[in-house]
DNA sequence: TACGTAATGTTCATTTCTAAACTAGTTCGA
DNA sequence: TCGAACTAGTTTAGAAATGAACATTACGTA
C-alpha cells in the first residue's frame, strides 16, 4: 500500500471531525463550543489574541468573538498587558480553569478509548512525527 | 513532556493548514480550489455525492457545489446510474484526471519536503497509527 | 399491488468564518 | 520631538459551510 499523501491527509481530517464530533455533547455541557475549548486550553500557553490565533490558525476576527463569548461566559478574563498597552492578556478564572481540565479531561478519554488498540508509545511516536512536521518551515 | 491529547489535536490541525496553505497556489493554478481537489482526489474511490461527502466528512450541500464547480471547470461529469436512478454517478474526465494526478504530486512534493527529515518508515508510521485511529468506532 | 420508511441530491435560510479597513499604541530614526 | 512604519485588537461586509425542508426514487411488507 503506498502512502498517499491525499489519503493520509483524508484520514487526519476524518480523525480530527469525528473525535471532536464525539466530545461535543461533553463540551457543550460545561458551557463551551469546541472552537472555544481550544482557544481556552491554549490560553495560558499563548496569552496574547493575535499570538493565540497564529498557534490555533484561526483569524484575528474569530479569536475577538471567541474571547468575548469565553469572557461573557466568566471563564476568561482580559487584562491590559503593562509591558505592551496595545495587547490584551488573557487570564483563567478559577471557573475557567475547571472547565478547561474537565474538557481536556474529555477529550482525553475519547483519545485513549480510540488509542486503546493503540500501544502508548505508538501516541508518542505519533505526537513526535506530527511535532516534527510542523515544525519544519 | 506528557502525550496530550489537546495537544495532539492542535498540532495535527496545524499541520493540516499548514501543508495545505502551502500547496494553494500550485492547486490554483490547475484550476482547482483546495477543497475541490479533495472531491476530485476520492471521486473515483467513492463515486457517488453522498457517500463522498460521508468519507470526506463535509456536508452534502457542500459537495453539491463543489460537483457543481468541478462539472462547470470540465473535470467531472454527472452520470445517472442505472442501479439507483436517485444516485449520481461522477466520472472524471480526462482534463480531471490529469489535474487530479498533478495535484497530487503537488500535494506529495510538499509533504516529502516535510518529511525531509523525517524517515520513511516514520511516514509508513504515521499513516498506520492514523488509520487504526480513525477505523475504531 | 399499495403504502410506509428510508436514501439521494438540490435548494434556501441561517450560521460561521474571514479579509480588509479602522483605531489605538509602539518603535525607531532623523 | 516629530512622523513614518509597524503591530494589537475590533468592526464590518461578504464569502463559505451547513441544517432543514423538499422532490424524487428505492425497497420492504402487508
Amino acid at each position: 500500500m503506498p502512502v498517499d499523501a491525499a489519503r493520509l491527509w483524508t484520514l487526519n481530517h476524518r480523525l480530527l471531525t469525528v473525535v471532536l464530533d464525539a466530545c461535543t455533547a461533553d463540551l457543550a455541557e460545561l458551557g463551551l463550543e469546541t472552537k472555544e475549548f481550544f482557544v481556552l486550553a491554549e490560553a495560558e500557553t499563548s496569552p496574547h489574541p493575535a499570538e493565540l490565533a497564529a498557534t490555533l490558525v484561526i483569524s484575528k476576527a474569530s479569536m475577538t468573538a471567541y474571547v468575548r463569548n469565553l469572557c461573557a461566559k466568566g471563564f476568561l478574563r482580559r487584562e491590559i498587558d503593562d509591558m505592551d498597552l496595545r495587547r490584551h492578556r488573557l487570564v483563567l478564572t478559577p471557573e475557567g480553569t475547571a472547565a478547561r481540565d474537565r474538557a481536556l479531561a474529555a477529550l482525553a478519554a475519547e483519545f485513549d478509548r480510540r488509542l486503546a488498540k493503540v500501544t502508548s508509545r505508538d501516541r508518542s511516536e505519533l505526537q513526535r512525527i506530527l511535532t516534527s512536521l510542523v515544525e519544519l518551515g
